[in-house]
DNA sequence: TTTTGGCACTCCGCCAAAGAGAGTGCCAAG
DNA sequence: CTTGGCACTCTCTTTGGCGGAGTGCCAAAA
């Protein structure tokens, strides 16, 4: 839908009015924030088409307008302008992000700390996927008969640990021989494509009846495919009770509750991860009952330029987008930069 | 100080009473509540006695009264009965705890879940401290050039991982001969005795001048006293949002901040794991102002008959501690016995 | 000496009424 | 098309009044 360049100014006002004080917005005050010299007369005309067209809502008759879901995916869609973000803040960013050791879960909650800290919104980081990350070594423990420990070492110093249960007799030099066999054969190989390998081998292994390379293979199986638990960082909840406008507590525990369950966190953020280019979207869009009044904005980071997992800024719909995107956006960056020099 | 039996009367009804409304309660309350057939007019007498003595208080004039800390803290010591679990509670929580994975972080973070969500309060259980835990395995991965992954296994499986930079030249078969000679070393001590040992060989190893053994020694050295992050698993947060006395947003931003705040968290779980006798904190207490309002229900499990972690719940002093003392402790001690299987 | 009923007093919570303030919609004049 | 004016609506805050809950104290009863 079109709007004259007139009701894109008042939407524009009303909007960053709205964000800024989370009080409906009157016709004086838009006239007052405008440049063009029009009179609050004729801006309660434009505002009343705006209402018309479904971009504006009145909470009840004689109170300000307030922008609806609508009106503020076109205001987020075609009229937002986002202003670089200041030396400052970029430096507060990369300045934050650099002092953290190596371990890569310590990189990512950090990142998904410092972010939440300078929106002052909570944060959550989505753990790469492991799919073309390099397989660097695996080995494995006996922990007591017919229970090992699977321990998978990716490129970057990702582990990924299982405990698998096997009901035949293996010893500890069995194992040694396992995982030198496919160490030798996977090292330095994307996983995904060792897992179809592995599959692969798996059916020739069945045809020539041979028992190790049956058993290795079968431990490398249920150790590479157990990404399920893709990790996933939130921090700065609290940063959402400093909200001025949770009169909803209701609202409030759902997205608590939300946050604490990762399952299904996951899921929605899978969600968006899929759909490229969704990198705002508002809780009621989607019908997620649970942050109906909450949005996300996300910008996905990259390992050897594959876009690998992604970092959102999570807070009510009300919230300083011309500044909360650009931080995002370069923080992703940010962590990108770091990643590559790892990978 | 010593209450006459009246006066404890008067005392626990008041407690009981407050819990369960979190309202002031008054006079004619306690007399049809109490047993002894006392008129409101003589309970009165007694509450101002007791409120002298500074177990009760009075939110403002002719308003009822509310127990201090001081009066909690008299009815927690001295005082409370603690009925035991029914065995559908003791069910419910045992059910819940088997049904899981058998990763020890699993199991620890499921444990917390369970009794979040029994208790409606939340929960914070804090892993297993490892100084006598056995060693098991360890094995080093060489990432890049100069950095190495060092990868511990501990028994029941428990993995710790660090990275270390080195900056000598040590390649992947260096690395194999050192973790082979630290294995056959260690293998199956506990871990406490491992870091004397270490540090006892490092003094010999320097004497010798050997090689060798000198930086299969440093590395293991930076493994085993990486245990400053010991694990602490917070769950059901949330359900704190749910307690009708929430008043004071201020107080609960404090405490999901010291949530969210593992390093500050841990050490305040600390203090009370060395403290042996304080099963029950109130922050105000131990002058925490974050928890002011806050109180800790907590009780030790053990591995090997030895304590080593701690499970809590955390919630509003005004709680249900007859309920909730039980569940905890009953709760520590399904997972001590889970534990004790695998270790 | 302890217990009790009675009574005056205090303070809170609730409700209704009143008034101020903010904002709209519409109309007629510019 | 724009504007000032005006009547109207709705909310929010203040105010005063009133009932209820509870206390503290006292004098009489046990």
């Amino acid at each position: 839908m079109e709007l004259s360049p007139r009701e894109i100014d008042v939407l524009t006002i009303i909007v960053e009015e709205y964000i800024a004080t989370a009080k409906p917005v009157g016709s004086r005050i838009v006239a007052k924030k405008s440049r063009s010299k029009l009179s609050a007369a004729s801006i309660r005309n434009t505002m009343a088409d705006l209402a018309d067209k479904e971009f504006l809502d009145q909470p009840h008759t004689s109170a300000g307008r307030v922008p609806t879901i609508k009106g503020l995916r076109y205001f987020l869609d075609t009229i937002i302008q986002i202003p670089p973000l200041s030396g400052h803040e970029m430096d507060a960013i990369s300045g934050h992000l650099g002092h953290v050791g190596s371990d890569p879960s310590d990189i990512f909650r950090n990142t998904s700390r410092v972010l939440s800290s300078i929106s002052q919104q909570a944060c959550l980081v989505l753990g790469p996927s492991q799919g073309h990350v390099q397989w660097k070594h695996i080995d494995f423990v006996l922990l007591t008969p017919g229970k090992i420990m699977s321990i998978l070492v990716l490129q970057g110093g990702i582990v990924q640990n299982k405990i698998i249960d096997v009901d035949m007799e293996i010893t500890s030099d069995d194992l040694i021989t396992y995982a030198n066999y496919l160490n030798s054969h996977f090292q330095g190989r994307p996983l995904h494509t060792v897992r179809e390998k592995i599959r692969a081998e798996m059916r020739a292994a069945k045809q020539v009846f041979d028992v190790l390379y049956q058993r290795a293979l079968d431990l490398a199986d249920k150790t590479c495919f157990a990404e399920a638990q893709r990790e996933i960082f939130v921090e700065g909840a609290s940063n959402l009770l400093t909200q001025p406008d949770f009169t909803d507590i209701e609202a409030m525990r759902d997205i608590f509750r939300l946050l604490e369950e990762r399952s299904r966190l996951l899921e929605l953020v899978d969600t968006i991860f899929d759909e490229h280019d969704s990198r705002i979207v508002i809780g009621q869009e989607k019908s997620w009952d649970d942050l109906e009044y909450y949005c996300l904005v996300s910008s996905p980071y990259t390992i050897s330029d594959q876009a690998a997992g992604m970092i959102s800024v999570i807070g009510p719909v009300r919230m300083n987008y011309a500044k909360i995107i650009p931080m995002v956006d370069f923080t992703a960056q940010v962590l990108s930069q770091m990643l590559q020099s790892r990978f």
